[in-house]
Formats: C-alpha cells, sequence, structure tokens
RNA sequence: GGGCCUAUAGCUCAGCAUGGAUAGAGUGUUGGACUUCUAAUCCAAUGGUCAAGGGAUCGAAGCCCUUUGGGCCCGCCA
C-alpha cells in the first residue's frame, strides 16, 4: 500500500461518519496537504457547512472529534483548522513501513486503468524524405512516454508509426533525384536522411519557383508512384526506405522503440478504401453532391457552420483524408485485415522486434496490432481532420471515445535561433519550415547536448574512462531532450532556442538525474546493504517523511498521468522527488553518524528512492547514471 | 467570417478538470554555503491589480458571459 492508503482510510471513515449523521453522499476531496497543514486534508466541512447550518470550523470540530470514534490505523491525529479544512496528522511509524515495503515491489507505481485491454499509440508518422528535427521529437517523446505510462496503466500497448512514402514530399525527393540530376550518395560524413531534407528536399521546391514546367513533372511522378511496378515507385521505395532507416536510428537513440510501421502506399493499395466506402455510403454518413461548390464529389457533411469536407473528388479520386479513414478503422480493428506481417531486419533497443506490414507473402506467422482504444498523436494543427475521423469512428465503433485524437501545439524556433539559421524574424519567434529548409534537426541537438555533457563530466571526473565518459553523457544527452519536450503541457508552445533550451541546471533531467547519483553514492559507500528490516519509527526528521510521503505518491500520479494522457504530470513528479531528495541530502546525514541502527533505516528511505526514481524516470524514458 | 488553443513574477512555466488555507517552481538579479554522503547542489533576499470588465457564489487565478492581445486551422493540396 501507498499513500493512497491513508486517504482511502480517511474518505472511508468520513462516509460513515455522513452516514452517522444522516447527509445524504457528497464528493468532497481528501488530498496530501499542502506543506505545513498536516498531511491530508480534505474539505468536506466547506460542503457541509449550507446543508447543516454551520460555518465551517463548527463542522470540522464535530468531525475531527467524531473521527476518533471509528477505526483508523493510519492517522495520528485530526486537526480542524480555522479556515475550515480539516487537517489529518499521519501514523508515520506504520506509514512508513506501508510505502518503503510496497515500493520494493516490482509492481510499484502500476495502477489498472486498462483492465489488460489493448490500446494502439500512433505516433512519429513523418514523411520519409527528410530528417527528423526538433518538432517531430515532441511528438515521437509525447507518443513514446504516453506508450509507457499506458503500459503501467495495464494497458497492452501497441505501438505505431505510419510512414507516409506515396505522397507529394516523396515526389518532390525524385523529383529531384530523377530530374534535377542529385547524386544518390550524400557527400561524405552526410547520413543519407540529411543529404535528402537539407539538400534534395529544399533546393528541389526552390527550383519549382523558377521553373513551372516541373508542376508537371511532379504530376507525373506522382501518379507513376501509385503502380507500384512502375521504376518510379521501385525508386521511391529505395530511397524511402534508406531515410525511414536513419529516422529510426534516431528514434532508438532517443530510447524510443515501435511495434510495427505502416505504410501508406500499401493502405493504398490494399483497397481498405473501397471497404470503408461502402461502409460509409450505407451508414448515410457521407453524401453525393448534386449541384454547388462541391458539385460531383462524395462528402462529408460539416456540423453545423462548418464546411463539407471532400472525401471523392468530382474525378473520383480519394483526398488526403480518405487514407487516414480507413487506416482509423484498421487500427481499431474495424476491417478485416489484409496485411501479412514481416521483421524490420534492424534490431531495437533491449531486442524488441519490430514489424512491418507487407501486401506480399511472408513466412512470419499473422499478427494482430489494432486495439480496442486508439490513441492517435499528431499536432494539433491537424485537430479539425482528426475531429471528423473521430466522429466517424464514434459512429463506427459502440464504444465511444474508442478514437482519440492527442493534440499537442507545435515547436517553434526562437527569433536569435531563427537568425542564426539565416532568417531575420525581428526577434519573433518563427514556425518551422522542411521546404524553407529552416529547422533544427534532432541529430545535432543530440551531438551539442552530447559534447556539452561530455565536457561537464570529464571536468568532475578527470579519472574516468572515455567509454564511461561517453555512456553517461549519452544517458543525460537523451534525459535533457526528452524532459525538455514533456515538461510542459501540450497545449504549450515549445519555443526551441539552440543556447537556453540546452541548459543542465535548474529544472532539467540533469537536475533529477543527479540525486540519483547522490543516492548511489551513499548506498555504495554504506558498508551496511539496504533492507527492508529495520526499525521504521526511526525515520522521524520531516525531511526523511517528506521523502517517504513524495515516494508514496507514485501510483497517485501515474493514475492521473495516464487518465489524462499526461506525460509532464510523471516528469514533475520526478523534479517534486528529486527536490525532497535533495532537501534530505543536505539536512540529513546517512553515513558516518555512528548509530548503525539508524543508518540501516536511512539507507532503506535512500534505496528506496533510488528505485521509485528510476521506475518513475523510466515513464520518462530517461534513465539516471550512477555516477555523473 | 467560422473554429481550436492561449494570457499567472523581468523571462519560461505549474496550479484551473473536482472553487476554499499563505498563488508555487525554474530562470534572472543580489548575497551566502564546497578540508563534508559529488556544489549539474543547497539557503536567503528580490519579484504577482492571476490580460480587462461584468455575473452567479458565504468564497474565484479556477465556473458563466463580454472584450482585448498572441498563436494555429478552415483547398476537388498532402
Amino acid at each position: 500500500m501507498t499513500f493512497k492508503s491513508i486517504i482511502d482510510e480517511i474518505e472511508n471513515n468520513l462516509y460513515k461518519i455522513l452516514n452517522d449523521l444522516n447527509v445524504d453522499k457528497i464528493f468532497f476531496s481528501v488530498e496530501p496537504a499542502k506543506q505545513g497543514f498536516g498531511d491530508v486534508s480534505s474539505n468536506i466541512s466547506f460542503l457541509l457547512a449550507k446543508k447543516l447550518k454551520q460555518s465551517p470550523q463548527e463542522i470540522s470540530n464535530t468531525l475531527s472529534k467524531k473521527y476518533n470514534q471509528f477505526n483508523h490505523t493510519l492517522v495520528s491525529k485530526v486537526e480542524p483548522h480555522p479556515s475550515g479544512y480539516l487537517n489529518f496528522f499521519a501514523n508515520w511509524e506504520k506509514l512508513n513501513q506501508l510505502i518503503l515495503s510496497e515500493s520494493n515491489l516490482d509492481e510499484f507505481g502500476c495502477v489498472d486503468l486498462g483492465k489488460n485491454s489493448t490500446i494502439v499509440v500512433e505516433h512519429t508518422s513523418v514523411n520519409p524524405n527528410k530528417a527528423l528535427h526538433i518538432g517531430h521529437i515532441r511528438n515521437i517523446i509525447v507518443g513514446d512516454t504516453v506508450s509507457r505510462i499506458l503500459k503501467k496503466s495495464n494497458y497492452k500497448v501497441n505501438v505505431l508509426n505510419y510512414v507516409d512514402d506515396s505522397g507529394l514530399q516523396v515526389a518532390d525527393l525524385l523529383v529531384g533525384f530523377k530530374f534535377l540530376g542529385f547524386s544518390q550518395t550524400p557527400p561524405k560524413g552526410k547520413k543519407f536522411d540529411h543529404y535528402c531534407g537539407d539538400d534534395v528536399y529544399v533546393q528541389t521546391t526552390k527550383k519549382y519557383e523558377q521553373d513551372s514546367s516541373l508542376e508537371d513533372i511532379r504530376k507525373k511522378v506522382l501518379e507513376e508512384l501509385e503502380d507500384e511496378n512502375s521504376d518510379t515507385a521501385q525508386l521511391a521505395d529505395k530511397i524511402t526506405g534508406k531515410v525511414l532507416e536513419n529516422q529510426l536510428e534516431t528514434c532508438w537513440n532517443l530510447e524510443v522503440n515501435y511495434d510495427c510501421l505502416n505504410y501508406e502506399s500499401q493502405i493504398i493499395r490494399s483497397g481498405l478504401w473501397a471497404k470503408i466506402f461502402e461502409k460509409l455510403k450505407e451508414m448515410n454518413l457521407i453524401t453525393f453532391e448534386k449541384e454547388g461548390k462541391n458539385s460531383g464529389c462524395w462528402v462529408i457533411p460539416g456540423n453545423g457552420k462548418e464546411e463539407d469536407k471532400v472525401l471523392v473528388r468530382s474525378n473520383g479520386t480519394a483526398t488526403y483524408i480518405a487514407k487516414d479513414i480507413p487506416y482509423a478503422a484498421w487500427k481499431l480493428g474495424l476491417l478485416e485485415d489484409p496485411f501479412n506481417y514481416k521483421k524490420y531486419p534492424k534490431i531495437q533497443k533491449e531486442s524488441q522486434t519490430l514489424w512491418q506490414t507487407t501486401l506480399g507473402n511472408s513466412t512470419e506467422t499473422k499478427q494482430n496490432f489494432a486495439g480496442e482504444k486508439v490513441v492517435t498523436v499528431i499536432d494539433s494543427r491537424q485537430a479539425r481532420l482528426q475531429k471528423i475521423i473521430t466522429t466517424l469512428m464514434d459512429n463506427f465503433k459502440s464504444i465511444e471515445g474508442a478514437y482519440v485524437h492527442l493534440g499537442y501545439e507545435s515547436v517553434t524556433l526562437s527569433g536569435d535561433t531563427a537568425k542564426k539559421l539565416g532568417i531575420d524574424t525581428d526577434g519573433k519567434q518563427a514556425q518551422m519550415s522542411g521546404r524553407k529548409g529552416l529547422y533544427v534537426n534532432a541529430d545535432s541537438v543530440y551531438e551539442l547536448l552530447k559534447n556539452k555533457t561530455i565536457t561537464e563530466t570529464k571536468k568532475r571526473n578527470p579519472e574516468m574512462s572515455l567509454s564511461e565518459i561517453e555512456k553517461i553523457a549519452h544517458q543525460i544527452s537523451v534525459g535533457t531532450l526528452r524532459y525538455e519536450m514533456i515538461k510542459q503541457d501540450l497545449d504549450k508552445i515549445i519555443t526551441f532556442d539552440l543556447e537556453k533550451s540546452l541548459s543542465l541546471e535548474g529544472d532539467t533531467a540533469p537536475y533529477i538525474q543527479y540525486t540519483h547519483a547522490r543516492a548511489s553514492r551513499i548506498i555504495e559507500k554504506s558498508k551496511q546493504s539496504p533492507s527492508l528490516d529495520i526499525d521504521f519509527s526511526l525515520l522521524i526528521d520531516q525531511n526523511e517523511l517528506d521523502l517517504v510521503r513524495e515516494i508514496g505518491l507514485f501510483d497517485i500520479q501515474v493514475h492521473d498521468a495516464g487518465k489524462n494522457l499526461s506525460p509532464k504530470v510523471i516528469s514533475r513528479y520526478c523534479h517534486d522527488l528529486a527536490v525532497a531528495f535533495n532537501s534530505f541530502y543536505e539536512n540529513v546525514k546517512v553515513l558516518e553518524i555512528n548509530d548503525i541502527a539508524l543508518e540501516k533505516a536511512r539507507l532503506c528511505l535512500v534505496y528506496s528512492f533510488k528505485i521509485t526514481l528510476e521506475r518513475a524516470l523510466n515513464l520518462l524514458g530517461i534513465t539516471a547514471p550512477n555516477k555523473m
């Protein structure tokens, strides 16, 4: 049991008291208290004030007296506060034991939101024509972190990456290679994805402005892409395959894995669209326009003042959104699966198998990556389209809310950083643009961070081997980048600045990782080994109790994060844990205190902190070194 | 014109879902703490008409309405 046990005990008893007083059920709060107001607080008296025609303070008085008549093992004192709040003080000897014991279990922090059901998380989904930039990284890290939190919340999670390998952006790349004479070999030392994005794509799109005849070529290339046997499609497969591999390397380096890759080209060739189209017609969800501006088109009628959305053009071809509908339905398992599955040839971290769809034969057994629920991570500029898909899916599937669009605001570049990249915005932040070449590559951010952290680590550990320094620097760099991407709410724009965003101090991953290193060193240096066979009543210092309490809040935070699909909840929790530990570290000595029993008790607490922080950081995809 | 998001300390952000106590962090500035379990740390000072106005409430940063500033979206492009 965790801190939640004392909350549950109080809640139960308060309900019993209400019953005694013959008061209707009300929903009061019982929450961890603010600093200086005991350990747990309830607002129950405010809510009763009107009903009982008494002041909150009087009610708190009554309730605190009554509370003592009920069974309570975890509460040592109830105190009515003059403000009206009812404050509870914990029996820390018991709570210490409960929380510290529980924290040693592997399943500590697990909650049961999913009831072992299956959920799909789709994220990344970048056109395979360029390297990943810092904006894509927000999507990837949000998606990966949410996946990890959902796993901890007892969902079986299938992580998908949709590869847009047949759109305009790919066609543009092919125009560059086939007609503008770009070599298929990048300059020495440059990754192929960087070369495609930085050079071929940017320069090709620039040429469109100068030479309008290229537009026809582009159109032709796009058409040829549809025929999988054409030379163009074969070349596209080769090039997008290489870019995709480079992109995946970037993701894997950031500790992000996937379960399956879905290719847009295959969705199109699979015939899923025709099936969904029939279904939409049968269910009367779309209409054929006989007049007006959309004459001759199949449209999804807009709600109220919303514009109708064209699904099938008057020439019979399907629009962009028409590719997303079958994919959404496929993810929810609403369609017969037309795909076979084969293994992606490269190995992911922890040797997790990465599958990919194929329309050809496969010797592998059929896989199933559909879920009862689906979370699609796409930035909120696509909110309108996603809303249409969500509504359609609600019509298809009986469980309401089965399809969720998890939106987030974009990453922009600070005025300074944009200027460094050659665009003067008058100090204002700037939207990134792949076409204009205005972006910061994820790989280069990682490299910058790594060089910085190598220098810092060397400074502090001059005797350390280079390989060890590299390993630590990697952990800190990945941590820093990942933490930056999720520490604020999804609806806040992240303004990325090459200087400021790479800080290693303050509310950053290294701050948190550092507390882990401190804890590790204490454990390493102690002659005792951490154990639960200790006298729990020895932990009485406020700094100790605050730390125990913070550890005990883990499952409550996971529940919050999982329920609201909110990664930042966990990043804040990690930060709070670290703050509590630093405060403990400054004020409470563990080693050389000439009291073995006390050292053992504190060591148990330090160990408990260390493994809880590791588990919480693991939800963020961050590992903490033992030394740094 | 319609829709979505946003406004809290000089700057970057928590808190808002579920209204209640003294509105919290980081950063910045100023000062202090390393012969100590690692100073990527800690402590102190500084800093707020919670965008503005109205409403409902015993009580609003939070709920409702209006206004304003900022961002994004609204193609038979993807």
